[in-house]
RNA sequence: GGAGAGGUGGCAGAGCGGACGAAUGCGACGGAUUGCUAAUCCGUUGUACUGGUUUAUGCCGGUACCGAGGGUUCGAAUCCCUCCCUCUCCGCCA
């Protein structure tokens, strides 16, 4: 959610920086109805005030008894206020819920660092890491790495809940237990994180703090019986956990990490890079979240982005990071970047990270504030998320980058202790 | 699913129609004092919205907020209705 007083003050700029990643046309909107809510606040405020010195007055008499309970001097000019008063409490609840659900569908401002424009082209590939590894064979794609050695199990999975789920079976189901172990460890040993176990069902709520409400509710899983909502990243549960409240700026930074599966519709994706584990309805992931102080947040973005490529790194597999234009990055980011990885046999770079910065978007949707340490005042955290990372496609990619000639696959050493010894998939 | 209890400031907890934005305690902050890992004393201590003013974090007003929404009343934390949430017990269940 944008600061509304910040538009007041600016519309221009406001404008300007979100003509970056599309139209514009709300904030004028928005600064008529804000208008008009004021306008009539004021004159609503002014009619309160004379009713309740009214209201006081009558107290102090009758206390000081010159007045009985039953007897009201001017009784109809208060009551001709009253019904003023209630008139303008409905013209101003409308106004607010007229504003309210507009700038809920306002996108966060890209930040003055990322990139005008649109389409995938556009971003900027601002570090590579490893060559792309060459082969003396043809490398398979993973489906049929995994088919082969019994791992993976598409058909079985369609059989249980349609197309686009896994299923990984055997030494498979223990790779991808094995993966997120890794990484959680990584994170909570290393990197400083609370590692999390959140629910991985949700209130709208929740869906509407982060901003994947109202855009994107036809991409999520509903429980429509009890109005909650399957997660789509751990980023919603883990920022919500501060929802509403007003934390002690000295807590900052907040750092969380959580594994959870991640459940998406993918609603009018069929038929574009859908085979396999690319594309599926529910993949695990473990996922970071920062609550930071405003003037540190691009610091922490920074940090979070090594912090996704040392997992990626560990296990050896060679990565791009983009940086990603303003028409690319999500609803309510400032600044994304994004990690692929190189999937031999598919020959794709996949995405399997995105880590973001938020600024206050999120805080101010979640009403999540910040008592200041000195002196009076709150103010609004920034908040960052980062994959670190998506599973189903890094596992895919280690399949394929570290199959071998006779159809085996080779782990990456780090895996080794998590799988219980074994090294080689066969 | 059944029965009961309860939701008040950062926390604990009082208030149960008018002097209540709310006692008291704890905590936090500022100060005084004391040489000993502290005690004592004094003071301050919410948030949001909004008008004015200022270069301004500011200052001066106003309004709202005691789980949420509605009702009664000149006046509601307090009375009435609806909903939500939490806790305890029972049932069911991994």
């Amino acid at each position: 959610m944008l600061d509304i007083k910040l538009i007041r003050k600016d519309p221009e700029a406001a404008k300007t920086a979100l003509a970056r990643r599309g139209d514009t046309s709300a904030i004028d909107k928005l600064l008529l109805l804000d208008a008009e809510r004021r306008n009539i606040i004021t004159q609503l405020e002014q009619n309160r005030m004379v009713k309740n010195a009214y209201s006081k007055k009558i107290a102090e008499q009758i206390r000081e008894g010159l007045l009985k309970e039953a007897q009201l001097p001017e009784k109809e000019a208060i009551q001709a206020i009253s019904q003023k008063i209630e008139a303008q409490e409905k013209e101003v609840e409308e106004l607010n819920a007229q504003l309210d659900s507009l700038v809920l569908t306002i996108p966060n401002m890209p930040h003055n660092t990322v990139q005008s424009g649109g389409s995938s082209k556009t971003n900027k590939i601002v570090k590579e890491y490893l060559a792309i590894k060459q082969f003396s064979f043809n490398p398979l794609p993973h489906w049929e790495i995994g088919e082969y050695l019994k791992i993976l199990d598409f058909p079985t999975a369609t059989l249980l809940s349609g197309s686009n789920f896994p299923l990984y079976k055997g030494q498979g189901a223990k790779l991808e237990r094995a993966l997120y172990s890794f990484m959680l460890d990584l994170h909570v040993k290393e990197h400083g994180y609370q590692e999390i176990s959140p629910p991985y069902m949700v209130k709208r709520e929740c869906m509407l703090g982060t901003g994947q409400l109202p855009k994107m509710e036809g991409d999520m899983y509903l429980c429509e019986e009890d109005d909650l909502f399957l997660v789509p990243t751990a980023e919603v549960p883990l920022v919500n956990m501060h929802r509403g409240q007003t934390l002690d700026e000295r807590v900052l930074p907040l750092n969380y990490v959580a594994y959870t599966p991640c459940f998406r519709r993918e609603a009018g994706s069929y038929g574009k890079d859908t085979r396999g584990l690319i594309r599926i309805h529910q993949f695990d992931k473990v996922e970071m979240v920062k609550f930071t102080r405003p003037e540190s947040s691009y610091e922490a973005l920074e940090q979070m982005l090594g912090q996704s490529e040392e997992v990626l790194k560990r296990l050896g597999l060679p990565y791009r990071v983009l940086e990603l234009c303003a028409e690319e990055i999500s609803f309510a980011s400032s600044k994304t970047y994004d990690i692929e990885v190189w999937a031999p046999g598919i020959k794709q770079w996949m995405e399997v990270a995105s880590i973001s910065n938020c600024e206050d978007f999120q805080a101010r949707r979640a009403n999540i504030r910040c008592k200041k340490a000195a002196g009076k005042g709150t103010f609004f955290p920034h908040t960052l998320n980062g994959s670190a990372v998506a599973l189903a496609r890094t596992y895919l990619a280690i399949l394929e980058t570290y199959q071998n000639a006779d159809g085996t696959v080779t782990l990456p050493d780090v895996l080794v202790p998590y799988m219980g010894g074994v090294k080689v998939l066969q």
